[in-house]
DNA sequence: TTTAAAAGATGATAATTATCATCTTTTATG
DNA sequence: CATAAAAGATGATAATTATCATCTTTTAAA
């Protein structure tokens, strides 16, 4: 089993904060596995019972709504830690995660993170930080799906993918979304979204190769995305 | 000035955690207000430099949108904390919070709350089973404007409202909102949010007199706001 | 490699929602 | 109390977005 103290993700979440022997237990009660694209990470309604942390891979984040339609509520990527919330609150979780492509995780028992949030108060600041930080980000999101539109958040989203994800030497976003994902984080019908794909490839704001997408210009993303 | 360890309001939010003595430092450091109707509590970009705590009255919480129109993330009401994101994550207030009537409302330094914070881990708990529950509602609302149409998101407002907030002795919702802030709420223009709420006491869901809300049948809104 | 299924694309049309204009009612202020 | 300003209401119209139908392309599995 890999130990945590020696892996570089650690250094990207709250983890970080705790101290060796703190991150020794953990490497002793954690789990590594190996999740294929498709594969459900877990779902709404499941008691999650502990944390997952990211080593490679990507995945959505989404929430079923009355209509049948799931909302992306988030991408989730390497470093990243998820579930959180739910172990906070002692709920099950209220959301879904789903591998974009293949992945590594961890997974690391509720008790044993509820030790150390018990007893490393800098961790415990680190995670109610990424919560004040996640809600800040929620409160953003809630005031562009009802106050933009459709074409907008496309715009939007495009830049966030760009901000937040590599680019592969062709140029291309390295993150893998369906017509219908990118549909479902923007909040819109599939056919609109690729209707106003095609509008941007055609404006040559971006350029499309099949799933790959090439952001092309950035400048006029970002004022479309700002109503101009 | 009042005593923190003799006031009701604190048995409804996290400062209920706190010890006596705790409370007693609160006491002699906090400072008591009377905001009157229209006033604003704070503004987006401002340093908080504490937390309120609202002893009396509603407040609504909100963020500009890049194209002009003030989105209502949130109504805070008697018992509420408010600005524990700020200070957390210790940055400038990304909301603004406007007094729907007359509030009486305590402020708390920075310094005193992040002491508190920094000692009492109940406390701490608290704030973050506060924020992990924040967090969950706010995913919830982008999943409601994402997906639902503007009459489903009316409905749901009106219904929030009802259990949110006591009635008055005539049955009326006892909260003052202008069709504009309902707008706001909802995220659409105002003279949607009116013809829908004609359409709704047409229907006899709703009644209006004025500004007052009657709620009337709270199955078919519940119908509604679902989709049926 | 073949082939069925899934994903992507596009047109036609309907439904939803925003905008602008105008009028009425309510509210606040001297 | 008078009166200007703000809020509320409603019609007409335009813009946005969803839905349904159909076709093509890509993907995955036998």
């Amino acid at each position: 089993m890999s130990k945590c103290d020696q892996c570089i993700v650690r250094q990207l979440n709250s983890l970080k904060e705790l101290s060796k022997d703190e991150l020794i237990r953990i490497s002793e009660c954690k789990t590594s596995t190996l999740i294929k694209r498709g594969d459900v990470l877990f779902d709404e309604g499941e008691h999650i019972n502990g944390v997952f942390c990211i080593r490679d891979g990507v995945c959505k984040v989404s929430k079923m709504s009355a209509n049948g339609k799931d909302q992306i509520i988030k991408l989730i990527k390497k470093g990243d830690l998820i579930g959180e919330r739910s172990l906070i609150s002692n709920e099950t979780s209220n959301l879904k995660a789903v591998a974009l492509n293949d992945m590594e995780v961890c997974f690391i028992p509720k008790e044993e993170i509820m030790k150390d949030l018990r007893q490393n108060s800098n961790f415990t600041m680190s995670i109610l930080n990424d919560l004040a930080a996640a809600l800040k980000q929620s409160d953003n999101v809630v005031v562009d799906m009802a106050q933009k539109t459709v074409k907008q958040r496309l715009a939007e989203t495009l830049l966030h993918l760009n901000k937040n994800f590599d680019t592969k030497e062709n140029g291309a976003l390295d993150i893998q979304l369906s017509r219908e994902d990118l549909a479902n984080i923007i909040g819109t019908a599939t056919e609109s979204a690729i209707r106003l794909l095609s509008g941007f490839k055609k404006e040559k704001l971006i350029d499309l190769k099949g799933k790959e997408i090439f952001i092309l210009d950035i400048v006029k993303l970002k004022n479309l995305s700002e109503g101009f």
